[in-house]
DNA sequence: GTGAAAGCGCTAACAT
DNA sequence: ATGTTAGCGCTTTCAC
């Protein structure tokens, strides 16, 4: 296929009349290797088309420079940045990443881990599958103290860090801020509950619930898979709720708005008739109407913050403590869809 | 770090008193070796906790059964789409893909070129940044016959495959469309017209104007960067021109959406006194109010026919003729942002 | 400051 | 059907 042989360090020892360990060393900046040499090797490298073969350095090195990473999907702005936050630090520290999803299936997530670790990759950033119980299909790694770095959504285990946000207590602002605006009847729409951070939402609404002295009936708490679709059949559910919900926090922009949609074609106005809240500041937020009140928070950061966590644990080998666990801040943006006082208790008045 | 050491097909060989040659053809499905030592081999592999050496293996073999992916943004649905088309169809033909985003500029598109080749990809997949303009960040893989395989955004070279859709032909549809509703005045908001999806959607519109006898304004086609922010300009900019357009072809759904609800704020009624079409069927479309016309393509068909056509190629390394083009399909989608005789000229009248 | 030499783990001639 | 052997390109210890 290449017709083109390549250059390799022998060559440019052979043109220069050194040995080839003078030319590693020169290329990689070695200490003891003369300026004057350095300069010399580096000048015939660039001349000749030298690259260099990461597959022999690696093989001789056993290790990869570079780190793993499997996400649910890619399709959202905000994963969009958590992926560049990633690439942006890891870069700069000299590491490749390789990037992967796992579609939300915790099969495809652990197919990907076995491509990873036969890769042999450094550290792995993780950002659960939806199915995903636990973390046996990452063992092999923690066996070989190759560490695992969870974000976002995470699998808890005492082996692995973990970068979040608090997921509870924005779910919980969220929550008192529709008990605020009027809402006693409310309901929350969540994603499955094996996923850390559909169950923290779910308890963080429940405990605004009860903090305010309203009782939480488990039929106004609905699991659903969040998409597109799934919020239409949920506007359909809600219309035929024997006590339609003053307040509905979903637990994603996506499905928010398409329910919110739905349940205006058939009729019900809001934020007059109903409150509605979201999460994640995705754009679809500011693009329907009324614009979606919601959580923000910055992926590029936690990218950021994931990879640099990572990295720093690679750098110094021993150390042992990297069970800690990072928690970035968030902030609850109210928008027009739950921007208005309830007042549908006239009715009752 | 790795304080247990890896098993090697020496480790095999030795406890099974073979010869490493006869490991590394059994774990490889190599025809010549009983199935009764394969299976002895297999089984013994996966007692020990083999894992196969990448990197000795590509060093060996030269070729890395990689292939690369360049891509502007992963933050669509619609990129999404592809790269899960492309990991799908490269892991079933046994290759592994890494994936990087260029964030839409030629320098960092350049720089994931470099990275790609030093880590000897076997192929390139490539959808171009927003202001790429040549090949010559990717002469070294042509140069070394390194096939690279451009889609969507594509650059133009005799040397390269390209998998799009007929941009010219879509937008030209959407455009006729919006005249078939009555519009007499259109308006045309691209991108950088160095890109060719943008420039062959402008030229589709221009097309479809001077085919129904309409003449063309330069002042009516606007470069933007076609982002959110940029549609809430848009809106602005619209409202001051001296004539006001009676449909607006937008050439993304993002841009069109905020443009249309800036114009809504504003007091346009849309579809009542304005038209707009967008691109790309982007879940916003769905959700923008009223619904946006755009033109739908199969992200996922792109990623696989990119995928299986760079393959391919590989597989006959002796196919000469590389240089083909794959044009998909495309389907417009009628909604309620046009769905209606556009009839201000009730006033004129 | 530089060189010699061994070896990382695997594969593919070339044997048999 | 299996074994022998050489070598892919690089890094690194040990010499000097």
């Amino acid at each position: 296929m290449n017709s083109i042989k390549d250059i390799t360090i022998y060559d440019i020892a052979a043109r220069l009349h050194i040995s080839p360990a003078t030319v590693s060393r020169g290329l990689n900046g070695h200490p003891s290797i003369s300026l004057k040499t350095k300069r010399k090797i580096k000048e015939c490298a660039k001349e000749l088309g030298y690259r260099s073969n990461a597959f022999a350095s690696n093989l001789r090195k056993k290790c990869s420079n570079t780190i793993g990473v499997i996400v649910p999907r890619l399709n959202s702005n905000f994963m969009s940045d958590i992926i560049a936050g990633i690439e942006k630090t890891v870069s700069e520290a000299g590491y490749n990443a390789i990037i992967s999803q796992s579609l939300e299936t915790e099969k495809k997530e652990a197919l990907n881990a076995v491509t990873m670790y036969n890769n042999m990759v450094d550290g792995l950033l993780v950002s659960a599958a939806y199915d995903s119980k636990n973390i046996s299909h990452f063992e092999p790694f923690l066996k070989k103290n190759i560490p695992v770095i969870f974000f976002d959504r995470v699998l808890t285990s005492d082996l692995c860090s973990s970068i979040t946000i608090d997921n509870f207590k924005a779910a919980y602002e969220i929550t008192s801020h529709l008990i605020t605006r009027g809402c006693k009847k409310l309901m929350h729409i969540t994603g499955n509950t094996l996923c850390n951070v559909y169950l923290e939402r779910m308890n963080g609404f429940k405990k605004a619930l009860s903090d305010n002295n309203l009782k939480i009936n488990s039929s106004e708490i609905i699991v659903s898979n969040l998409s597109f679709e799934a919020g239409i059949d949920l506007a359909d559910r809600i219309l035929k709720m024997d006590e339609i919900p003053e307040g509905i926090f979903v637990a994603n922009d996506t499905c928010a708005a398409s329910c919110m949609l739905e349940l205006k074609k058939r009729g019900v106005k809001i934020p007059g008739d109903m409150l509605f809240a979201g999460f994640n500041n995705d754009p679809i937020s500011k693009i329907v109407e009324p614009n979606l009140t919601t959580i923000d928070y910055r992926g590029f950061e936690m990218g950021e913050i994931a990879a640099k966590t990572l990295i720093g644990h690679l750098n110094h080998t021993h150390d042992i403590n990297l069970t800690k666990s990072v928690v970035l801040r968030h902030e609850l943006i109210i928008r027009e869809s739950s921007n208005a006082t309830w007042t549908r208790m006239k009715d009752i008045s």
